[in-house]
DNA sequence: GTCTATAGCGGGATAGAC
DNA sequence: GTCTATCCCGCTATAGAC
């Protein structure tokens, strides 16, 4: 199992109202889309009047934006954990599936909003948050390759393979809501297989693989 | 390859500006989302007033409604055919995965609206819809449960990876948007390799399925 | 930093002529 | 079946007092 620590927003820590009004946009934007949300629901959802967002927030949009930073910049730390795990490429794909998952599953709210609302994003934070979830992509797409040169995963389109792998492991939020702790530790598990099924990957083909080095 | 035929929408074919209206819907809500979208946005995209629309739809929901039954029916169509090209579950599988994914691509508009507005739609209309995707979900979980049986799947677990394939097949439509169909047909077959992967399917272990039933 | 009040605009849906 | 005109409401964002 993969652990979800690190759980820092992009939030000053001395600033509570800023604070909730994020908190209540992750979970308002995720229930009803960020167009179907009013910036009086969000501001009576904490308590505060419609104005008090705009001193906090130059915009409704702007809200959606730092809400996505921090989403991605969560979802990489994620990421970065997994890699570091071994260097060997199904251990830490394995670890990645499993960790993202997790983390998704856990956090289900950002994680629905940082799928479903990027194209709410004015241009330049639209491209700005592609920009860092291409990042999650290339780095399962490198692992992808290593694995492949190690001999352990079957010679896949790896582009394709990148993305589609990228796909299932964001997509479980929409699948998937529970507060049930060992539930999400067994589908992460799940995906954890399913994942390394995708890249051809059994456990009893490791032992083919003397070709990999292991963490020193 | 898998075909993509029989597109018959729910609409009255001597009704041309009622098919207009749900082919500008698709294509409007697709791109900017269901709350996005104005019923002056689709009006005026087929040349009408936005007084029009009413007069062939309840409402902009109904609207919508009316495209996502469309959306689910020609999803249903995919994965039947599918499931006609053999009594191999592998072959199935295969097919239902390399069609639902060139589906989606070749009319990624709907694919996308069925896939990210049904939260949009009313109560009623929701469980319908829902019901329909459950049931896409369930055949897959069928399929897999009598590859398991004839030994030519891995046992995974069948709930997690019904959903994880239905989750996979259905979001190609969020990463590639393509009208060139030799690039849906390459994807759609790296999908098929993919999914039959999850499943511990390989080329080289079908000899062991010789329980497996052929088709008569 | 919070409030009340409101500007300014645009939305869904309807009325009624043609 | 289409139009023009419009109702009525709610939205984002701002002004200005406290």
């Amino acid at each position: 199992m993969v652990a979800t620590k690190s759980r820092q927003r992009s939030t000053a820590p001395g600033d509570p109202a800023r604070r909730r009004l994020i908190e209540a946009g992750m979970k308002i934007f995720a229930e009803r889309g960020f167009d179907g949300t009013t910036t009086r629901d969000i501001a009576s959802e904490v308590g505060l009047s419609p104005a008090s967002l705009y001193v906090h927030f130059r915009s409704k949009e702007q809200l959606l934006y730092v809400i996505s930073l921090g989403g991605h910049q969560f979802v990489d730390g994620l990421v970065r954990e997994a890699l570091e795990v071994s260097d060997d490429p199904a251990e830490q794909m394995g670890a990645l599936a499993e960790g993202v998952v997790a983390g998704h599953l856990d956090r289900h709210d950002v994680a629905r909003v940082i799928n479903n609302e990027v194209e709410r994003l004015g241009p330049d934070h639209q491209d700005e948050i592609l920009r860092m979830r291409g990042e999650v992509t290339s780095r399962i797409a490198d692992t992808i390759e290593r694995g492949i040169a190690a001999g352990i995963f079957d010679p896949v389109d790896v582009p394709v393979t990148a993305v589609a792998i990228t796909s299932l492991i964001s997509d479980c939020c929409r699948w998937y809501r529970t507060d049930d702790a060992d539930e999400v530790a067994h589908i992460a598990a799940q995906y954890r297989r399913l994942v390394l099924g995708m890249l051809g990957h059994r456990e009893d083909r490791s032992g083919r693989g003397t070709g990999l080095r292991r963490a020193g």
